[in-house]
DNA sequence: TCGTATTTTGACCATATGGTCAACATTTTG
DNA sequence: CAAAATGTTGACCATATGGTCAAAATACGA
């Protein structure tokens, strides 16, 4: 077995990575369930019994491999600033997620799969870390709300409404390239310039109606 | 075996109907390689060799699925009609999904697992009838634009809008319920409530803009 | 270069799963 | 009510899959 506790060697830190950074193609393609060791160990160009070597199994591999991507896919949020003008956080946060959901299509489609089954792995993750997350993001939107930057609603709706449109690029690749043509390229563009003036458009609050040039009071 | 093509009998009808009824929660919560005919012949109250007895394999039994339920998940497209108002138009459109979003959640997993998987299955019908469908409802979108009901945008992006947003609710429910603790009935209002809001605002076209109470012409 | 620690894998095992089949049970029909 | 048709299932089979293990190959420090 890998040393127990011991530093990582050269080779055990490039299989490992190879291992995880494989098998999220691996696992996002065909869920946790659908994927097999077999399948793993083929993306990885090693036998079976050698990532079994790395990791004691394959839950092991899927953990790792969660908890590799988790961070760097809801941590755009985090960023969004109380201090900030509210439209344009907004907005830049459209924007990361999208850049996201184009550039890593493989972890928006693995935590999709995740969810999906009822997050048996992550659940609890969710309720804890996630939820704090949330609520203090939710905060800002309220003080927002307050402020008259963006019109008055449940804030975790638009949460939703920013995750659910973004990762859908990602998630439902197939469906959309069946019904839309345009390259890569052309598509996330119209996807940006979409939600954005929508969006923009349809949260500004009090503060911007009547008067259009009325800044600050 | 079942009658090769004669009218069902009684049984069979009865109990067709229970395997297609009982899997359809099977295979939205597990996907299909994630379901096991066991599974669906517990669910459906009978033997796996009975199961496999109408069915001639567990791909059959999700093939009836798929279509059983396809029609009823993608049908209030088709009711978008051309000659009504472009923003209420709209507004019933994301009405009915939402309702479609929490009355039939199995359905909507399903296709998102379906979607998520490949599109295995239903991956010819999106390209063909799919997309026919969605090419003459986006030909409508254009006519609002071009009449100032509606800004000019691309318009897929406002069909993939309505679709990621009001089946997230469906398909990241675990994840919903874990952040958000209102009961159903309110979050669904509150959903409804944002997504009209935001949109109907977001939507407007030239029409609408400056004169405020300005009506054709 | 030698000996030890690490790495690699083919062969193997136990279990899960899709599917078949012959025997038995029930329903339908004349 | 008896024969035919239909329905039901336990036992069984072949394959797939997660995981183990001992032996062979390789890397590496002294």
């Amino acid at each position: 077995m890998p040393a127990p506790d011991r530093k990582r060697t050269r080779i055990q830190a490039e299989n490992e990575d190879r291992i995880v950074s494989k098998s999220l193609d691996v696992f996002s393609k065909y869920g946790y369930r659908g994927s097999t060791v077999d399948q793993i160990a083929a993306a990885a160009g090693m036998s079976k019994a050698n990532v079994l070597y790395y990791f004691k199994s394959k839950n092991d591999i899927y953990l790792a491999v969660l908890e590799g991507t988790l961070e760097i896919w809801l941590n755009p949020l985090t960023e969004l600033d109380a201090e900030g003008d509210a439209l344009l956080e907004i907005q830049r946060y459209i924007q990361v997620k999208l850049k996201l959901s184009r550039t890593s299509p493989a972890a928006s489609r693995l935590f999709a799969n995740e969810i999906l089954q009822g997050a048996p792995m992550i659940g609890p993750y969710l309720k804890t870390e996630l939820k704090e997350l949330v609520d203090s993001k939710v905060a800002i939107l309220t003080k927002w709300m307050k402020q008259g930057e963006i019109k008055t609603f449940e804030p975790v709706h638009l949460l939703f409404l920013i995750w659910s449109t973004t990762q859908h690029y990602a998630d439902f690749a197939i469906q959309i390239s069946a019904l839309d043509s345009s390259p890569k390229s052309k598509l996330y563009k119209d996807a940006e310039n979409f939600l954005d003036s929508v969006l923009i458009e349809g949260l500004k609050g009090p503060k911007y109606s009547g008067v259009v040039g009325s800044d600050e009071y």
